[in-house]
DNA sequence: AATAATATTGAACAAAGTGTTCATTAATGA
DNA sequence: TCATTAATGAACACTTTGTTCAATATTATT
């Protein structure tokens, strides 16, 4: 990929988001954003077809920083099925969280973010439904597997977004066992 | 109220949400929904300042149909808080739900619904608060209690959510058991 | 039934936003 | 070096927004 089109790219993903943590996104105008990207009109509509692509791209790419970073943990076995147990999976997520992204956060925090949390939700479904046996529990097997399964993935967003209202106030690890209990 | 006053807010309440139903939020105009509503364009704006304010007030008329409805309901002795247990409290809404009022159905399963699950849950976590002993057991007390609330209230709106992705086919008292062995 | 008050209408309006075009310029990778 | 590709900016038609106002219709009240 050019560099050209890279660094647009970006400038135009970190505009956006700093415009989503100032005001509501039916107000955020593709003028708003190429005057604080500093590029030209045609150049963002060279990148993205609407406003509401860029929010699904940007929440794409976002998603996928949460679960690659997951993957590359060293304690992780270089892939995130081998984790020892699942409660090592949502550790993991907190961590980085906590540490690597502030892009993350205020997608997760402002309004309109129903999106990513659905992003963010669905692809922990996946990664459930992928290793159900971890979660079964005398709980689980009297219920829908999908629902189950919703359950848990939902409780977990939940649970960041608390924390995140919160402050990050608690550790990564204080906030996996609230969870652990939950589920 | 005038009874013009009644017939074109209620006009317009069911335009949008119709709309809502078909499209995303963002490409609804204004245009749209008085055609729909067959008002005039300066009747809309009397009514409601913007767009967002209009999501705002038909949430917030949907979240009251929600809650008065259960207080209503013989059975909880004419106040919701007079619930002999927590499950007739949430069954309730369910019954509700199945029954009633399609108007939420729309709203909770179209996208950028996440104001009206906003609403929803935090007009659920109030209500737990206020009888959160009811709710207390093992797991409670060793968690903060918001964090608690904020569960409970987050995952019936999940649940309910799923119920209606799975187009209502169980009863609400199969759902409200599902519900109660969560929590 | 008459009246005063109030809601709706429709047309018109400026202002702002959208999405596209294109010739020109600049940066890139090979 | 050079062919390729991306960014530019100005211009464009078009849509949408939010407001105004005089005219009209409906309402609650007496």
């Amino acid at each position: 990929m050019d560099r050209r089109q890279k660094k647009t790219r970006e400038a135009i993903f970190s505009a956006f988001t700093q415009l989503l943590s100032e005001k509501n996104i039916s107000s955020i105008t593709v003028s708003d954003i190429i005057e604080r990207a500093d590029i030209g009109r045609a150049t963002f509509y060279a990148h993205f077809e609407t406003k509401d692509f860029l929010l699904k791209e940007l929440c794409e790419e976002l998603f996928c920083h949460i679960f690659d970073s997951t993957l590359d943990t060293p304690s992780s076995h270089n892939h995130i099925f081998e984790c020892d147990a699942h409660d090592e999976l949502f550790l993991h997520i907190l961590k980085h969280v906590k540490n690597n992204d502030n892009q993350i956060l205020k997608l997760l925090s402002c309004q309109n973010n129903e999106l990513f949390l659905n992003y963010f939700k669905n692809g922990l479904v996946k990664l459930i439904e992928s290793q159900l046996n971890t979660f079964e529990n005398e709980k689980s097997k009297e219920l829908p597997k999908d629902f189950y399964t919703n359950f848990i993935a939902s409780t977990f967003v939940q649970t960041v977004k608390w924390w995140i209202d919160h402050e990050l106030n608690e550790s990564p690890e204080e906030i996996n066992e609230y969870f652990l209990k939950l589920i």
